[in-house]
DNA sequence: CTGAATCCTTGATGATACTG
DNA sequence: CAGTATCATCAAGGATTCAG
């Protein structure tokens, strides 16, 4: 798909393909502070399809952003966790959902209405 | 569909509703030190269909994020530009968009292999 | 418990031609 | 120049079922 795409797309491009996911996001923020088994992450967010979760966890992987890890065969524990490198990501993590907390409550005054507040 | 979301992926959603796009960020970096016009933007983004543009454009101002402004009738020129709201996102985005040339670097090094280095 | 495989629906995206 | 409108496409997401 996108080849030797050096322009100024690529790194929005590669952005949103790390964070892009519907529940990427979602699933960092529950691991950013501890390492979590799949189980666990999908209890917490109970709406996600188990294939959705393993796919969006293999994509996260696959980025390098978080690491899995099995720690027993029989029954099967396996542990999802940040790596060294997805750590990079926390620091932009949080500052972006702090915003999605003052952007929702935001939309909940405004109805849908938008002040136009020009600069 | 989401009707009363007041759960924990709520905040997700609405950001991902705001910057989730294909283009959005791209827009948004563009207009961030300066207020552009519909055909600079067109222009510095020639990848970009003219009805995504529009669109995408037209979510950011619903979403409070950039206003449009009429600046003559004939010829029509219409300027984009953050709103002070929108300015809030800035300090989100810098980082945001310096981690994704970081990644990209990462990436062309690394070509598809990822150094799975756990915590 | 963790995950793979399949099928299907939908929204998001794109290409193109047309308009004030 | 700055859009609109329409049609086509396509990948993401979702439901379900099966497996180690």
């Amino acid at each position: 798909m996108q080849l030797e795409q050096t322009d100024s797309t690529a790194f929005v491009q590669a952005t949103l393909k790390v964070l892009g996911g519907k529940w990427k996001l979602l699933i960092l923020w529950h691991l950013k502070d501890t390492a979590k088994r799949y189980g666990e992450l999908k209890r917490l967010i109970p709406e996600i399809s188990e294939k959705m979760l393993i796919q969006q966890l293999r994509e996260l992987e696959t980025d390098g952003i978080i690491y899995r890890e099995t720690l027993s065969e029989m029954p099967p524990k396996v542990q999802y966790g940040f790596t060294d490198y997805g750590r990079t990501l926390i620091p932009i993590l949080k500052p972006l959902c702090d915003w999605g907390q003052e952007h929702l409550k935001r939309m909940k005054v405004n109805g849908q209405n938008n002040t136009n507040s020009k600069s």
